[in-house]
DNA sequence: TTGTTTTACTGAACAGCGTTCAGTAAATTT
DNA sequence: AAATTTACTGAACGCTGTTCAGTAAAACAA
């Protein structure tokens, strides 16, 4: 019975040559330029070859933002050495920042546009990639705050607030809605870099 | 010279017609279903037409996007009435977040979207309407920082950081990215609401 | 080995999109 | 009355996501 475990494998590797050349267009065309004629070219198949691998486009998209995913907590693992929780995540905030910076599509896929929630609209499956992400700032934060006596709820609140304020921020810049602030004394990158700074620094509680 | 100026307000008139069509399916149907045969449809016009008045359609959702900052600072005004600045703050916050809840298409075009950004890319002219946007809460900051002699620059970065934060819980709740909060022992609006207090009163000074 | 079924894939076709432009009919000017 | 300007049309172009009858090869059955 080799051989159909082959044919699942060579079906396996086509989805996988599908999603690769679409990051790849994704990454280097932009959002637009992404169809699913431009994917199928670039890897010489017909465009109807994609549809027996994924429903839909937003199911391919949404296995891309699987993969920025995973670009994502590669960009963000060194900040597991460090021991402090507020320099944890400062540079968190720091890494995930500059990961917008210069994946500026690959971002809004995971955290802006529609197109890929589509997939799970049925309410029992779960956003797992957001899932992971989130814990990771959760757990940085439960270390902060646990030692003080803060509860389940109000960790949940201060992960809210902090992943809104540095998706705030991110989004807003690289959708050029800071461009109102050009004539500011500082640049743009030192204004957010002494904004995260202060920012975290006002709203993590003082240890001791 | 009657005549022209008529010709000119017909002209005028038209445009108006297109942008408040627009407005209405851009609401009522969302922006994958607003194309320009649908506008110029349901205004009883060829799509041509929409041309004679648009340069293209990043252009027209510009004014429509305009229009949506008008409706935005009428929902915004009462806040005006509020003396204490602390107290202000926290309304123009809650009013923001009802706003983006209550007109979520709306509300990506104006913060979110690339499309009518496209149309200031000359870099001599500014995106007016974020202006008086931002304009609204930095003078409402500089209000509660300046009696504590904060500085210019200081100013731009509590407004920068305080908008972040704000449009971040706006923009991550309408486009679904808090669906995996929803076990928490709080429901999302009520999460929503204590986040806001808290990161207003943590950022702001406080006053003597 | 021959016939049958399954599999993987094609590419034309459909309906829609933004955009352009030759053509037209009416209004205005000469 | 003729010429010109104006406002508008709607067909056409090249693109999009998606579907599906058709096909050729591979796998299986006799």
């Amino acid at each position: 019975m080799g051989i159909s475990e082959r044919k699942v494998r060579a079906k396996e590797e086509l989805r996988q040559t599908i999603i690769d050349a679409a990051l790849k267009i994704f990454v280097a065309e932009g959002y637009e330029k992404t169809s699913l004629r431009n994917i199928a070219e670039s890897i010489e198949y017909s465009p109807g070859t994609i549809y027996l691998h994924f429903k839909d486009k937003d199911e391919l998209l949404f296995a891309v933002h699987e993969v920025a995913f995973t670009k994502f907590f590669v960009s963000m693992s060194p900040v597991l050495l460090v021991k402090d929780t507020h320099q944890r995540l400062l540079q968190m905030g720091q890494i995930y920042i500059q990961f917008a910076f210069e994946n500026p599509e690959l971002y809004g896929l995971m955290f802006m546009d529609k197109a890929p929630m589509n997939c799970l609209t049925q309410n029992d499956d779960a956003w797992i990639c957001g899932q992971k992400a989130h814990n990771l700032l959760k757990n940085t934060i439960a270390e902060h705050l646990t030692k003080e006596g803060f509860s389940e709820t109000e960790i949940d609140v201060y992960t809210m607030s902090i992943w809104s304020y540095v998706h705030g921020l991110t989004s807003l810049a690289i959708r050029d809605r800071f461009s109102i602030m050009k004539e500011s004394a500082y640049n743009m990158d030192d204004m957010i870099q002494k904004s995260l700074e202060m920012m975290i620094d006002k709203i993590l509680p003082k240890q001791i």
